[in-house]
RNA sequence: GUGGCUAUAGUUUAAUGGUAGAACAGCGGAUUGUGGUUCCGCUAGUCUGGGUUCAAUUCCCAGUAGCCACCCCA
């Protein structure tokens, strides 16, 4: 009813442009009155009457919802999961640009792709990350799968890459083991810009190797990756040394702080009870003041871990690399010990997500997994937050400048031929795209300009009759008829050309 | 997990205690076989649930989501 009524107006509308006045009302009045069966509903009506009958054996004809006025407004969509999004068609760009330039880099300095389950063992990162860690307490997703094992979505990729080590005995292999992995992490966190509860790392791993060149080595790669992609950054080092001397300069600094009396102090003191080193990357001015009387972390490395660092400094000077001694930069993560660094954007403070990466040195982590004793060290660079520097600074991606050749086509029988002279034209090689589904010629060549082509080819009714094609150079807009069966030959030609 | 701010078409955004308007994008047409310009038309929206009110997209509350700070981290 108040459908007829609205396709009445409308068509009245459309012969006589005269009803200016009514035509605002009417079609709204009716939308208005009831969630009337949508235009499109009668198109498909229509085409399926027309276009099915002759096929009707065939033909599994469409079950009939699309008869039912769509009322998406009262149910609830399903959404996506609270921090957790889509990786769209238009970011793919981005994804694929930071992918090649990270993997070509990586692979350049001798790195071979892994990849291990997003599933694991929840034990594996309490071991390994540690049990007290608020990446481990309050941030992992882990649940009893059907069988009633505890299983951990991985929040961070290294373990994964060290149980994979010890797993399949790559201590057997040359060392050191030298991998990268690129993949999606778990953290339950209260999203924000630059922090999702599903993110992407590219994670680099050196396993066997206690030489600091390979510390500078990674520091270098991953400060080359963002460099590459038109991201300046400060590398922020520093040296945790090893578990004792840390648990040494724990007391030390336990003692220090406990000389002041302040309320902050106390808060913190408490905050930290647990990791009381990072209380050096506390933001509170007060406690940050009081720390720069403290007693520095460095000055408690024993001789080697000392030797060590003053090495991978070395490397890194002669590497002209702009690094900066932090020594706030304590990692989350309880594995770390000597190098820990991170890599941010702009030299400025660490506020915001302004942390791009980070890693370091993980000696003992192999042996605590039930390896042999292995030194290891990496880094883990998060994707999310270079492809929003790359969005925000406007980078973007190098276009392929392959030159493409569009497919036209212009009436059912031309439809046929064209999908057959794509595929032909596909298995030549010839960089061929097209859209099928667009009956227009003028919608086609909008397309054709919209997607860059170089050429289009055009396919009409005289030209089937004739065994002909169109070459249309889009540029100049000049166009000459071509046999048929010498198209790929001139594409070719008319491509090396361009 | 704690505190604050926000929520309008696919996107960016306007307005209002009583009818929600634009731009871009999409689709179609002017040109039934010729694009990058123009003109015209169409499609599409007040996050969810309660409350106040004759009347709520607007005011209030809660939920949810996003953003910001903390926590933490990539």
């Amino acid at each position: 009813m108040s459908a007829q009524k609205k396709r009445a107006s409308r068509t009245s509308s459309r012969a006589k442009p005269k009803a200016r006045v009514k035509k605002k009302q009417a079609p709204k009045t009716a939308r208005k009155k009831k969630a009337a069966p949508k235009r499109s509903v009668k198109k498909v009506a229509k085409k399926s009457v027309k276009k099915s009958l002759p096929l009707a054996k065939n033909r599994v004809t469409p079950k009939e919802p699309e008869f039912e006025p769509r009322k998406k407004s009262k149910k609830k969509n399903i959404a996506s999961v609270r921090g957790m999004r889509d990786i769209l068609m238009r970011d793919q760009r981005y994804w694929q640009w930071f992918l090649n330039v990270a993997k070509g880099i990586t692979e350049q300095y001798g790195y071979s792709e892994i990849e291990t389950p997003i599933v694991e063992d929840a034990q594996l990162f309490k071991r390994s990350i540690g049990d007290t860690t608020d990446l481990v307490q309050k941030e992992m997703y882990e649940f009893d799968d059907q069988s009633g094992d505890r299983i951990a979505l991985r929040p961070e990729g290294t373990a994964g890459i060290v149980r994979a080590y010890v797993e399949h005995g790559m201590l057997n292999m040359p060392q050191p083991v030298k991998v990268y992995l690129a993949g999606p992490m778990f953290r339950y966190e209260r999203p924000q810009s630059g922090r999702f509860r599903q993110f992407h790392q590219f994670n680099v791993e050196v396993l066997g190797s206690e030489s600091p060149v390979m510390d500078a080595e990674t520091i270098l790669i991953a400060h080359t990756i963002l460099k590459e992609l038109g991201i300046e950054t400060s590398i922020q080092v520093n040296s945790v040394g090893s578990p004792e001397a840390r648990a040494e300069y724990n007391k030390v600094l336990k003692t220090y702080l406990k000389t002041h009396k302040s309320a902050a102090v106390k808060e913190a003191l408490e905050r930290y009870s647990k990791n009381l080193l990072r209380i050096l990357d506390s933001k509170d001015p007060e406690i940050q003041s009081i720390l720069e009387e403290a007693p520095q972390l460095i000055d408690y490395l024993d001789d080697d871990c000392r030797a060590h660092f003053v090495s991978v400094l070395e490397h890194l000077d002669e590497l002209d690399l702009p690094y900066t001694l932090n020594p706030r930069i304590v990692r989350g993560l309880d594995y770390y010990n000597r190098t820990a660094f991170e890599l941010w954007h702009g030299d400025t403070e660490e506020t915001r997500q302004s942390a791009l990466g980070g890693g370091g040195r993980y000696d003992g982590l192999v042996e605590k997994l039930g390896g042999r004793e292995t030194p290891a060290c990496g880094f883990a660079l998060g994707i999310e937050r270079i492809i929003a520097i790359l969005r925000q600074e406007k980078t973007s991606p190098p276009k392929s400048d392959e030159p493409l050749v569009y497919l036209a086509q212009i009436g059912d029988n031309s439809k046929k031929r064209a999908l057959k002279l794509f595929e032909q034209l596909r298995s030549q090689g010839i960089p061929i795209i097209g859209n099928l589904a667009k009956d227009g010629l003028r919608q086609q060549l909008e397309i054709a300009n919209k997607k860059g082509a170089k050429f289009a080819v055009i396919v009409g009714q005289k030209e089937m009759i004739d065994g002909t094609v169109l070459i249309r150079d889009m540029e100049s807009g000049i166009q000459e008829t071509v046999v048929l069966e010498n198209i790929e030959k001139e594409l070719e030609k008319r491509l090396k050309k361009a």
